[in-house]
DNA sequence: CTGAAAGCGCTTACAG
DNA sequence: CTGAAAGCGCTTACAG
């Protein structure tokens, strides 16, 4: 049973057709007689043949598989739900197409360089760029690469950005505004934001974000403490704001990781959540909606944008370079983490 | 810079030698003279050549790629930070040979199987299983498809259990039984269990575990309920253990999810952690650590596990078949969610 | 130590 | 609609 795979020679023979016949049959390029067809398969079927996609690859300079590089420390990936949502998001749609998913996980940004190229050496057709950083220049290496991309970002390209590469897009200060209009609503005035790391476009969008609502509000958005999305960062960001005389009342989290942590920390110091700090958070992880209170977060679709980056990019690989596309399913998921302030 | 990319011939062309010895001169199967060597490189290095993988899998029948697939459902996937982890263990070792790791994400046991055949058809190399299940078809399956494969486990191998696939495997059991002893320790006598879908057979390990350590203790182990690693589970469970007049004064969960979803629970129906529920988690994640108070937890080390998975797989692949392997960074991290039983 | 050539298993013009 | 053959870009015996 090991060893000798059958090729398509093997089928061809047991056909009585070429292998170009046997090809044309399965890749439908060509019409076959109906009856040819079926002398082939029957005969692929038989000999368990499947076609060696390294032989495809080469003949084609198709790889079939899309390659995915996550460029950041490992606590932080496991403890940030993203990833493995868009993934599974990413997977649905490539398993359909018959598409391999390669997945890479860096440290340094010599071995993220070191994987672009690993993929552009006929590894994968192209590439999912997530974490956009301010100035980033995966962009332009991929390209340089020849590797067609996709890049995932948390707001609408700017007109005047040169991107010649498809972007797929969340609009997060949306529902920034709208958590900060529910705080407000529920009368707070001193708010405090939890921001990740800035260097991110998508972390500086949600705080930009936050800035931008508290001044429509005519509040100071003058509290502004950056983590890196993991627990430590966000306890220590709350410590940071809550052990003090002039405490705020609420704070806005950039993640939900780091909201548990924080509202963890606040109540072991004696605060009550939410009667004296309410609390946000960001990407609704499954953990918030199961605990009690809930927290108040923004669900925004991880395995959705997953979805859409990988249909997107299968497009482009095809030729077909879109406009950028907005992915539409954020929406803030209110659970029992905001209350009026406690007078202090 | 599109389009052509150079070949092996533009190389040997460029520095006068054949395609062969450009091979040879990257590979080092064979001696080629210094000379020769320096003009190879040099001419590849100002091509910007290197060689493609699509015709090397085809030459040598080796992708030098390994899959991982991956059965769970999405929420499961995000909210265990169990794979993340492993993952990144997995690709620390791969990157440095030069290999890489394809990922699947299947729902159903289709797809698990086609995933499967996909590999095979020159894909990958090799696999690793995960999630062991009684009575897994995978060994089997992979085997007829001719990958080669290791798989993880949570206990060490039966005698006579006919494994011919390489093992990497912790013992959780020492663990769970450590965890026991030390409520034991505190004063309990109440111990629940939360465990997770015993079809694993790591989660059966983690009951079997608890039973033993209980009967060894001379305590009845008769509170177990089944859960599946979310936290919606851990709530439930939870649920029904503590809501009720004869409640446990201690629960040992078999994943840290479920265990801070239950704690959260149990807090908010009134109940104090530690003081009127001590509970335990597994697996050790961040948000645990700095959780106020945090949560005891079992680090089990899913990165070096990962790195010991792949390991494996690679000497596996060398044709080096190893006894199973114990990975032995199983430790009790202790925290503040134990405390001795209040009166109730 | 190096060259010339066959072969890996497909796909795809080119004829008919 | 199908056959015969070249080609994808490597590796690896086989000679020398």
């Amino acid at each position: 049973m090991h060893g000798a795979r059958p090729t398509i020679g093997d089928v061809a023979r047991a056909a009585g057709v070429t292998k170009g016949t046997v090809s044309l049959a399965y890749s439908g390029k060509r019409p076959v007689a109906e009856e040819t067809r079926r002398r082939v398969f029957a005969a692929a079927e038989s000999l368990r043949w499947t076609a060696s996609s390294s032989a495809q690859a080469l003949a084609t300079s198709r790889t079939s598989t899309i390659g995915l590089v996550i460029a950041r420390r490992p606590e932080i990936i496991a403890t940030d739900t993203f990833f493995p949502r868009f993934i599974a998001g990413c997977e649905a749609v490539l398993a359909e197409a018959g598409m391999g998913l390669m997945l890479n996980v860096v440290t340094d940004e010599d071995a993220e360089t070191a994987a672009y190229e690993r993929y552009a050496a006929g590894r994968v057709d192209g590439v999912i760029l997530l974490d956009v950083k301010q100035g980033d220049r995966r962009p332009d290496l991929v390209r340089e690469l020849g590797l067609t991309a996709v890049m995932l970002t948390a707001e609408a390209p700017h007109e005047d950005d040169p991107v010649d590469t498809p972007v797929v897009y969340t609009e997060d200060a949306a529902a920034v505004g709208e958590l900060v209009d529910l705080l407000v609503g529920a009368g707070h005035t001193s708010i405090a934001h939890v921001s990740g790391p800035l260097r991110y476009v998508h972390a500086a969008a949600r705080r930009d974000a936050f800035v931008d609502a508290m001044t429509h509000h005519g509040l100071r958005p003058d509290r502004i403490v950056e983590g890196d999305f993991t627990a430590a960062s966000g306890r220590d960001a709350t410590a940071a704001l809550v052990d003090r005389a002039d405490r705020p009342s609420a704070i806005v989290y950039a993640n939900d990781v780091m909201a548990i942590a924080g509202l963890s920390y606040a109540r072991s110091s004696g605060l009550r959540v939410p009667e004296d700090l309410s609390v946000t958070g960001f990407d609704d992880s499954e953990l918030s909606a199961h605990l009690s209170p809930g927290l108040t977060s923004v669900s925004t679709g991880a395995d959705v944008r997953g979805a859409v980056a990988a249909r997107t990019l299968l497009a482009a690989l095809g030729g077909d370079a879109r406009r950028p596309v907005l992915v539409d399913g954020t929406v803030v998921v209110r659970r029992g983490s905001i209350a009026p302030p406690s007078r202090h």
